[in-house]
DNA sequence: GAAACCCATAAGATACGACGAATTCAAGAG
DNA sequence: CTCTTGAATTCGTCGTATCTTATGGGTTTC
């Protein structure tokens, strides 16, 4: 799934990207395009390439009789989905959830108010069936099951909101909430409080209440924070 | 500032993205590497590179015996600093102006929050020297200055809410603020009433009132959204 | 006539070599 | 000690040659 083989320089950006942001290579560091090219027996042009999509996430500054240099954390993309794969594959994976989960805590109440007033009809029948899935595999270790359409259903009250930058962040939120599932709490059933939550967030968009789902849901991301402030204090 | 010279196919992307940001090729069409090359006067090697950077922005897709496709606005990397300038700088601001003040509304009040609990000591003298700054600026048409202030301040909120992705919308925050100020309401003095709300958030902030900085940064970013439904209703 | 197969071809993908340009650093002149 | 100059280095750009692959059409086959 990361590794689409879109060729040469995805192959060394594979690599690459991960390396740089898990700091392996300390602010500063220099690079040389020749070297690396020579590194993962690639030409310069398709090197090249790769560099210059570091550079567009602002991983890396190219600059003549230098080298490539790599940025500071600050000065990263950190918005940009590869970044965030790399880094949720890397060494400050935990750093990396908790930053998100916090934009979760942010974004997904005010989408979810959103959602209450801009729902289409459909969207809230698709909605009220992911609450209901999930109460279906709330119990006896379906987890599978409960995180499809506990993806789906954060999938939706996103793009509900009518707004792009929002639905965005879908991809995001499916990364955290499969990455919690496969990495720390896949023994055990999800918590009963959060499945009502969701069933009663469904249930206040569907009636436009706007403040009682965007209540609801911060409810639920505030569950999330304090999940991983257990598993990871 | 927009054209930093940083080489030839900086200088495509400059134009090439904004045509696609702005819908100049609806989604589906196809560009042909060669034919680009021929109208940016460059060669294939720097279109390339430019094709690579729309690619790693999910602008375009890039496949065999088809050519580059332009992906649909669905795809797009939204949160990509440079999109977004492009896009401000476009056909469709109004629309990526109400997207990221909606972006706004829903981050800045968790990340004042979070700045009270974290904020130091620095931090919070800064804050107050930026709010003082505001009211200093708020009368006579010092729109120059109160601006100045006015971006600083959110910007220490946002970095002292120590969540690096709550960071990095600093510079989207300021496009925003400068944005507003240059286009819209260059000609009247700022609102007091916000005015007093930073005031009071600074002040909110270095009391450790984490609950009153978010509720009254609310307050703040609800009033950017009321200003935005007068002008683009 | 429909489905499976095959090939010519168009487009990007990769490689390589040469030259240009800019920036750093050090040596030398004043 | 400062300023200038120039050489070294590394990225930047270009052009060409060749490889790879997906597509579209033509052919065969059932």
């Amino acid at each position: 799934m990361s590794t689409m083989g879109r060729g040469l320089h995805g192959r060394v950006l594979d690599t690459l990207g991960p390396e740089i942001t898990a700091g392996g290579y300390p602010p500063g560091s220099v690079l040389r395009t020749d070297e690396l090219a020579q590194r993962f027996d690639v030409s310069r042009s398709v090197m090249r390439e790769a560099v210059r999509v570091l550079e567009s996430m602002h991983l890396v500054e190219s600059r003549r009789r230098v080298g490539v240099t790599v940025r500071a954390r600050s000065e990263w993309n950190v918005y940009d989905p590869q970044v965030i794969r790399w880094r949720l594959a890397g060494a400050d994976r935990p750093h990396q959830l908790r930053s998100l989960t916090v934009l979760r805590s942010a974004v997904e109440p005010v989408a979810a108010g959103l959602a209450a007033r801009h729902a289409t009809a459909e969207q809230c029948a698709e909605l009220t069936a992911c609450a209901l899935g999930m109460v279906a595999h709330s119990r006896g270790h379906q987890l599978e099951g409960y995180l499809f359409h506990d993806v789906a259903f954060h999938r939706v009250i996103l793009n509900a909101s009518g707004n792009e930058m929002f639905a965005r962040l879908g991809d995001v939120v499916a990364e955290v909430l499969t990455g919690r599932t496969q990495h720390d709490v896949m023994f055990e059933d999800p918590d009963p409080a959060a499945v009502t939550l969701h069933v009663q967030v469904a249930e206040a968009v569907r009636e436009r209440d706007a403040a009682r789902a965007e209540e609801l849901t911060r409810q639920i991301t505030v569950g999330a924070l304090q999940e991983l402030d257990v598993l990871a204090p």
